[in-house]
DNA sequence: AACCGTTGGTAATCGAGATTTTCACAAAGT
DNA sequence: ACTTTGTGAAAATCTCGATTACCAACGGTT
């Protein structure tokens, strides 16, 4: 077992295959949609026989899950690698850094942020967890700058995990809409919307506003548990 | 023709059996997920036939675009009256007010947010553009709140556009890991991340952050174009 | 009370696409 | 050259769910 064939390994050989269907699935999964892509056409596409796909493959969600992985890797691997060469730069510097190399990487194939942000959404319970994975990394990610930027003394020291996560889900928010978005939007100025918003949200004070007299919002709106609306989370 | 049925109307009978369809189809897509739930599961649980089933709607995915409007609408007229009540309040409570009528309302039942950003999502090119229609209602609607802020001196004079669409993004993903957390985020601190965010990025002065010596970040990673980098975004 | 038009439920059809199996070939070892 | 075995294409099967067609029941009408 495990000859040469065709001059090339057979591990060599499955690899390739493999790689051709990811590159199909992503052209045809963010072309056709998921939903509307057969199994058939992606091996069409990548001139590899269904039975080969079931080698490499369970099915088309694997493919799916697959690519996400991929392209969050890819831009974590940049941004990790980045950061690193920036190591002592001051905490500011680093977060525009991981904030530019992040979209730098997703903007370089308008397919990625449509995959990940699109496509890949709702698909199945497996993938829903593999989104939420991710989110929780990306958030970790931006809640430890923020802390160092705290401990530099630029921001107030205080719990950033849930303003990560909407910092979060402001990039992916605006990355839709510049995959979507005919005419599209011009990079940069969705990179130069996502860094500011970034470091505003970090360097915010503690507390925005005191609201005067009147309270904020207060009416016929059935609401669940109102506490706290006045911006007082905290936590310990 | 149009008799009387069973003590009522033809007319009341249907609006009954599409409610109930639309009220089985809420269940089903945010427990069982869209693609997975069948039309004879939503016929069943809504006990109606399947005959009927094709005599209100086209298909599976007729239901869900119904129902993401349905709750973007409800969002929509629950915000728009409190808006009215408060119509000459300041600028800064205006906008804590739309912000805490919007997170009360889809917060009230998380089936809501679970399906307006987790089932709807990628589903076909019609739905795409129905959510595009709403991000962009509701990003007009920030917008114009942060404009007549700015007309009130109490943020600058600049294009909200994009920093809408970002807090709108910033709102769906706040919304969507609140539905999925177990255990599940408080709502109070999800409104009050939402509040802080919104105004900061609003109230934000026009340049952030002057970088110094070293702009940022540059080197390996291939990027596209670069220009702006260093924030200076700008329209006419 | 018999009739007719409307309505609803059930059961059959129909088609699409995923998965498996078969078959022929090509390449390596002997 | 011959056998053996991995490999790929195509065809056959097989399952599942959407859609349609048929039949029964019901209520008002005469």
């Amino acid at each position: 077992m495990a000859r040469t064939y065709g001059g090339v390994a057979p591990e060599q050989r499955r690899a390739d295959r493999r790689a051709r269907l990811l590159t199909a699935g992503l052209e045809l999964f963010t072309s056709t949609g998921f939903r509307h892509t057969k199994i058939t056409d992606v091996c069409a596409r990548a001139g590899v026989s269904t039975r080969n796909f079931y080698e490499e493959f369970t099915g088309k969600e694997d493919v799916l899950r697959t690519l996400h992985d991929q392209i969050n890797s890819l831009a974590l691997a940049h941004v990790t690698a980045e950061l690193d060469k920036v190591a002592d730069a001051d905490a500011l510097t680093r977060i525009s850094t991981l904030l530019d190399v992040f979209i730098a990487t997703v903007t370089v194939d308008p397919r990625m942020p449509r995959l990940n942000y699109v496509e890949a959404v709702g698909v199945s319970p497996e993938l829903e967890a593999q989104h939420q994975v991710w989110v929780d990394r990306w958030a970790n990610f931006i809640a430890a700058e923020a802390t160092r930027a705290a401990e530099h003394g630029v921001a107030p020291k205080r719990d950033y995990r849930l303003t990560a996560i909407a910092l979060v889900g402001a990039g992916t928010g605006l990355l839709r809409e510049w995959q979507a978005h005919d005419p599209p939007l011009p990079v940069e100025e969705i990179g130069a919307e996502f860094r500011a918003m970034m470091l505003s949200a970090i360097m915010r004070p503690e507390k925005i506003l005191e609201l005067p007299g009147n309270p904020g919002a207060r009416s016929g709106v059935e609401q669940s548990s109102r506490a706290g609306a006045r911006g007082d989370a905290r936590r310990t």
